[in-house]
DNA sequence: GTCAACGATCATGTATGCAAGAATTTCGCA
DNA sequence: TGCGAAATTCTTGCATACATGATCGTTGAC
């Protein structure tokens, strides 16, 4: 194996974790992760130095590596945060949109309506991510734009489980709609205030979601 | 040799990078800083990581940790996000200030005060950034607030350079009564819009202060 | 029978060793 | 004397070795 190694392992356990295949709060042994991937323990604990900065792992001091769980509050806060930095993004993108750029949109937004019309919530979300990353691009500040998709990445984990909210796609298509018009009109702030209640909403969605689950584990857990 | 080093470490080469004594674009050789520091190479390049990924440092791939060095377009768009950053923080924190918040918010202004009053630019830059973070912790969103601090330190090693700009620390102190008085009224909208021209304008005069060093610069090495 | 303390075991944190790529210097040639 | 290429040197990236602190099981006391 020739190419470095670190960051290889840092985008495969991201992709783990991003993906589900490694659930929030699971631990992750330094010597285990070296023998799957066939490395040694170095490039590991580094992309694991690295992941833990950008906030999908957690490393306790001697304790070892952990799959992020995010509590209620911190949950909340995050999606708090990421309403802003996307009504940010909106504000300026609405500003700075090139023919390009509106095009790239409203292609991603093109790609949405067909995963909505399908009822293919698979396919939504990927395309949903587009959507947004496309008006990250549209900011025409990189600094920004990587800010942006640094936290889409963290929330991600938390975000598949909204797929069992009913009628989420289509409510989230619709506001799709509202922010897709603003910025093409060049209305910043209104480009932004969709946004932040874009993103905010699936927050609070996910909030109930999380506690109607909770109850479950709860009376699961009292009942056996 | 006690406690974990890397930790140590990592505050260590912060404190340098934001304090100066380590200058942006300087390279930082793993061997030297592991014999000036008395450990081995590897928590070195651990604490590297970290602070590449808190964007103090940049690691390019078999070539060595270099002090990040922003170029005028990564600087722009890095005062721009932070202007957003603190505006997102000024509109939440307008909402939810306990008495206390005011409190601490009102003492950092009076340390600001004196400092103004006494002229000394050495004792504002600390008390500024006691105010900002007086704003941050209000918000009560502590992933905002320690996205905001991050920016903040990402961003002190040129702040620094501002100095030398003439009369920025009272035009700075004024913005900041327009922004304190926002935040007791209560007044989110208000608090984000002075905040973030607050922070763009110290983007913008940052930025012709460096233009004219690199004149400055560049007639020197014609001369010499 | 329960709890606490001690010891064995294991994982992390750090040091050291080694190989490959980058930088530099020197040597050859024009 | 100036430029280019090869070889040397140096540094990084990864592997391995070792020590310290955490975890877990066992044993003993109450």
């Amino acid at each position: 194996m020739r190419g470095e190694a670190t960051p290889r392992l840092r985008e495969a356990l991201e992709d783990d974790i991003v993906s589900g295949r490694l659930r929030p709060g699971q631990r992750l042994d330094e010597v285990g992760l070296a023998e799957r991937f066939e490395v040694s323990r170095t490039p590991i604990r580094e992309a694991l130095i690295q992941l833990a900065s950008s906030g999908l792992v957690e490393i306790r001091p001697r304790r070892g590596a952990f799959v992020v769980l995010l509590g209620p509050r911190a949950l909340i806060e995050s999606f708090e945060l990421m309403a802003e930095i996307e009504a940010a993004c909106g504000r300026l993108a609405a500003r700075r949109m090139t023919p390009e750029d509106k095009a790239a949109l409203q292609a991603a937004h093109a790609a949405c309506a067909e995963a909505v019309q399908a009822g293919d919530m698979a396919a939504y979300y990927p395309a949903n991510a587009v959507f947004h990353q496309a008006i990250y691009a549209a900011t025409a500040n990189r600094v920004l734009a990587e800010e942006a998709r640094r936290f889409q990445l963290r929330l991600q984990p938390y975000r598949r489980l909204q797929l069992r909210v009913p009628r989420r796609m289509d409510a989230s298509f619709l506001e799709h709609e509202a922010i897709l018009a603003a910025l093409v009109a060049g209305d910043g702030e209104e480009a932004a205030t969709h946004l932040r209640a874009h993103v905010l909403v699936q927050g609070e969605r996910f909030m109930s979601l999380l506690t109607a689950l909770q109850d479950e584990t709860e009376d699961a857990a009292k009942a056996g």
